[in-house]
Parts: structure tokens; C-alpha cells; sequence
DNA sequence: TTGAAAGCGCTAACAT
DNA sequence: ATGTTAGCGCTTTCAA
């Protein structure tokens, strides 16, 4: 079907003009379907663009102008080792596909100054948007973001102020809310478990908003124990170990994040300690494994797909928006 | 920093030219440190480009550029809702990391015609590559890959004949090896509790292979359930729950995966059914939880990460290659 | 309806 | 050491 073609040089729009007898405007018109042209020569190119195996080359397109935009979306996450990080890409090129729209992904590994040099990198690009995660950047991130020109959408946390549009929900909020339900369960001798907030800035908020909330009823935290390394069952599971060693009496566990409570959740089921009767687990994030456990963890639902496909919906809009999308807490068997 | 920009016009080259006093063949050496240029010319150059917070157009370098290429790589997984996927672009963009290469990332949802649209939309970005999940594509994407004349890296499975370069492992072997360490532990009531394999070719190919090391010891599966829609925790538990109630006797369960896994050891926790004494549970993935388990999961591990380093590894290369990064069975207390 | 020509922002000869 | 020039592949006037 694809003709022979010396290697390293890929067809070009002038070659299909050629095979098909016309000028390179008419097939651009064609390709497009802008502008009008003959029958005759729709079949010609179409019938060229099949026999050539002709691939459009975008940066080329987007060169010209004209107007048309790249179509790529420059996203930057944390990481991708925690499943909300994808889930949000989900939300997001679900609602992409279709548009033509593209999204070209960095990962800062929870580093400002990566961040700085991902986003410098992206809009070299020429990214028609820029979608980063939380508010809090390098300044250089900010002017580069600024200067770009395009709409830029800060996801996941409402907690300050950004750039441009932001969408998430209030991971203080979330924090404070966790902390009301164990304190309204009866729960007084509450411990903490979580993987490192310095770097997991959304984390430290829900950290803070938890102790503010503690605070409000005159209580702090029993104990804490702060993993280093990313967040996963095994590090909830040594975390709370240690923990439970070091403060005995505690009645309840707030964790940085489910992955962590899973960890907390096996280590009691591994030495014998009911839950909640002896004490109360509860996570964040409301992940998939949360409400298939024996005892549905008790959790903070946050809405990562929706935040993604909000985030592309802002895309086209004109002005800068806030979008608040809120949290579900939920009354599980651990808390 | 930023001097004032008309709307909708970014900073040029020319511009820093302009503003530097100098040619823009002199910007251009500068920013590439490529060609000799004068120190007071570096300086201007430098000052310029801060002042005017210029970021190079790579489309147009690109096009310019005689051999240069686009530094993009284009991916296509067929999820992200699955860590595995993830994973495997946590260790791709970890090697790419400082090459100055990037991912674009396209999700098919495991829909081969998307398959083939997303390679379409890639290739008009001029990638330098082009990563592929699995072997089995339609004909119209083999031949858009082909015919693109980039390096063709087929990812995770080494089960079949490859565009390319292949790396990966055996899932077919996986899947055998898989029957044969529960058949040694003397399991032989084994049942299947696994989501769609027409879908998830992969986990169709280790169905076959655990089948075929049954079928040489001259046995079969005592029952299966196959469940719709993507593999989770909650598909696992009620998929285990239908298979028990279908098939009471049997004495152990392969799994599609860990999620799936997981999902039936939270079915015989909550239903008091011991692991393994009355029923055997293996998995596939290794997922980080596996072993935090109170009884670490049985299963096999893969080199996910791995495959993603090995892949961008391969970017480089010449010649086609072929890499099995095997996997390794993991004895846990679950089978 | 169509082709010729200009130019997008940049790089790589080629001069100087 | 540095400016000038000619494209890269494409889109869009502008004539014809």
C-alpha cells in the first residue's frame, strides 16, 4: 500500500501534490476541508494520500498559522506512582479525545525546581494550555506560566491562590472534615501516619487542617509518625507499627492517604487488633480496594476523574474560573 | 522580568536579536552553545532572553533543523486505570529524564482502532519513536509504524512476532509457571476468576499458558468466572464470590491480576474461609501491596519499570532487538 | 476552482 | 566571530 520511499525522508504535503497532478494548496484545502475545490481533485489527493501513506506533519501546520493552535496541552504532575495522579490524566484525555486535543505529560517527582524546568520545556511546545497540580510553585514558574500567554489550570487543591483557573477541592477542608468524624465517633487519643508533607504539600494541608480541627476541641495529636519515601501499604503498615509501639493507648489513626491505611489495616489484622473497637482507621482518597475490604474503609472520597475532565473544560473558556469540587467523606467499618 | 507583549504575539528569536543587538544566527549559537561566538555576545544574548522571557519554538527548531529531531517520543498504553501502565511510564520517563526527549502519551482503552488513531495523531508530531503496548495492532497501524520509518518498540510482551524491537516477557510463561507451582504445592481443583481476556490480550496469553501446564498434567480448569469491565478489588470479591458459590469444592484461584486477588482474599477474610488451608488465592503483578499483606500474596512479579527503562534504552539503538526481562514468582503464604 | 508566492520561527551553510 | 541567505513543510492570501 505505502510506496517505497528512501529513507529518512517521510512524505511531505508537496509529494502528495505531485501525485495527485495538483498545486499543494489545493491538497492542503482538501486536508482540511476548507476552502473549495473539485471533486476530481478530492479523489486525486485522497487516492495520493492513501498510495503515499502520507502523514501531516503538525509542526509544520502549526508553523504556518493561521491560527490554528498546536493542540497540545502541557500537563505537569507530582508523580506517577500514586494512582490519583493517573486517574486524574484519565478524567482529563476522556475528556480530550475527540477535540484533537493532546496532552504531553511531565512528572516533577514532587520537585519545584523540576516542575520549573518541565513547564519551560512544555512551552517550548507552544501548548494551546498548561495544566499544573497544586498552587504552590517557583516563582520562575510562575512568570513562565504567566508570560506564556495561554489559559493555565492549577488541579486538585483550592487552598490559595493561582495563576489563572483552579480546580480541585480543599484538602484543608478534607483534613478538618476527617477530624470532626473521629471526634464526633467519640475518638480523643488520635495518632497520625503519613508519608512526607514537606514534599506532599496537599498532604501537609490536610495535615493542618486535621490538627486545626483537633485544636478547635482543645485536642492535638497523641502521636505522629512521618514515613519518608512515597506513600504505599507497606510504609502505612511499618508506620503504624511503629506508631502503635510507641503511643499503645492510641484509639485512632488518621493516615496520609488510603495506600497508607491499607498498610494500618493489615498490620492490625496481622497482630490481632480489631478495628475499630480497639482502634479506628481512617484514609484518604477513597481508592477502589477502600469499600471492596471486608470492613469498607473509612475515607474522604476526592473526585480525581472529575477534576481532570473539569480541567479540560476549562480549557477553551475565556476567563479564569475557581471550581470547587468538593469531597465525600465516608462513614466506612473503621472509623 | 517580563517587558510588556502585545497580546497573542510571543517573543521571537528575532526579537532577542533585536533587543541584543546582534544577528539572529548569533542567538541561535548562543542558545545552542553550538558554533563560536564572542563572550560580550553571550552576555547580551543572555540578558536579552531574560529580560524578554523568550522560550525557544521547538516546532519551528524542529522544522529548521537539519537532522535535529522532534525529541518527542510517542506512547500508547491501553490504560491508566490499571498501576501496571503507570508504572511502566514511571521508569520510561525516568530514563528520559535529562536526554531532553519527552513523552506523548495516548490511551486506547484497550480498543485497537483507537490503537491506530492515536498513532495517526503521534506520528504528525514527528516523534523520534513510537512505544507500543503488547503485539497484536491492526493492519493499519503496522503500517502507519512501519512506514514512519522511526524506531517501533512493542512494550510487556514477548509472546509472538514484533514490528520491531520487543521487550518484555512472557506472559503465556507467566501464566504457565503460574499453574505449575500451585499443581506442585498439590493444588488440582483450580478455578479462574479473571476479567475480560479479549480485551487484555496479555492477561488472555497467561490464561493460555496456565491452561496448557493444566492440560499437561492432564487437567482443566474446574470453573471460571469471567467478569466485564476493568480488573479491580470489587470485581475480584464478586467474582470469587460467584465462583465459590458455583464451585464449592474447589482448592485454589488464579487471578487475572493482584487487584482481582485482592479482591477474593477480602471474599474469604469476610466469609471466614481460610487462605490457603481450604482455598489457595495466586495473582500477577507484584503490586506494591502484595507483599504487606498479613499473608503476602503469591504471585508474579514483573519488571514493569524495567520494561520502561529498557524501552527508552532502545530509543538509541540501531538495530531491531529483542529483550525478555522475564519475571519472578513470588511463593508468598497465599498459595 | 486552482496555482503561485509569501512567510511562520528557526537552523545551517556560506560569506565576510 | 558574526551577519546574510536559503530553506524546513505547511497555510493562506491573492490572482487567474
Amino acid at each position: 500500500m505505502t510506496e517505497f520511499q528512501p529513507p529518512g525522508r517521510l512524505v511531505t504535503l508537496a509529494d502528495v501534490a505531485r501525485a495527485a497532478g495538483v498545486g499543494e494548496s489545493t491538497v492542503s484545502r482538501v486536508l482540511r476541508n476548507h476552502g473549495s475545490y473539485s471533486k476530481r481533485a478530492g479523489e486525486r489527493v485522497a487516492e495520493a494520500v492513501a498510495r503515499l501513506g502520507y502523514v501531516p506533519n503538525r509542526l509544520a501546520g502549526h508553523l504556518a498559522g493561521g491560527g490554528m493552535g498546536t493542540g497540545l496541552v502541557g500537563v505537569v504532575i507530582p508523580s506517577l506512582a500514586n494512582i490519583v495522579f493517573p486517574d486524574l490524566l484519565r478524567g482529563l484525555t476522556a475528556a480530550l479525545d475527540g477535540t484533537g486535543m493532546q496532552s504531553v505529560v511531565g512528572v516533577s517527582e514532587y520537585d519545584p525546581d523540576r516542575e520549573e524546568a518541565l513547564v519551560a520545556a512544555l512551552l517550548s511546545w507552544r501548548p494551546e494550555a498548561l495544566l499544573l497540580t497544586g498552587l504552590e510553585h517557583n516563582p520562575g514558574t510562575v512568570s513562565l506560566a504567566r508570560a506564556s500567554g495561554v489559559r493555565v489550570v492549577e488541579m486538585i487543591d483550592t487552598d490559595g491562590e493561582g495563576i489563572d483557573t483552579v480546580v480541585g477541592f480543599s484538602n484543608r477542608e478534607a483534613g478538618a472534615a476527617s477530624a470532626r468524624h473521629l471526634l464526633a465517633r467519640g475518638y480523643r487519643r488520635i495518632g497520625y501516619c503519613g508519608h512526607d508533607p514537606e514534599a506532599d504539600l496537599r498532604a501537609g494541608k490536610r495535615l493542618a487542617g486535621f490538627e486545626a480541627a483537633l485544636a478547635q476541641a482543645g485536642l492535638a495529636f497523641a502521636a505522629r509518625e512521618i514515613r519518608p519515601g512515597r506513600s504505599s501499604a507497606a510504609s502505612g503498615r511499618a508506620g503504624f507499627e511503629a506508631l502503635i509501639a510507641r503511643a499503645p493507648d492510641l484509639d485512632a489513626v488518621y493516615f496520609s492517604n488510603d495506600d497508607m491505611a491499607l498498610g494500618g489495616w493489615f498490620a492490625c489484622l496481622a497482630a490481632g487488633i480489631s478495628v475499630p473497637g480497639r482502634i479506628a482507621l481512617f484514609g484518604f482518597n477513597g481508592l477502589d480496594f477502600a469499600d471492596a475490604m471486608p470492613q469498607p474503609l473509612s475515607t474522604v472520597r476526592t473526585p480525581r476523574l472529575e477534576i481532570g475532565r473539569a480541567a479540560a473544560a476549562c480549557l477553551t473558556g475565556r476567563d479564569p474560573t475557581r471550581i470547587d469540587l468538593g469531597f465525600t467523606l465516608i462513614e466506612g467499618a473503621t472509623a
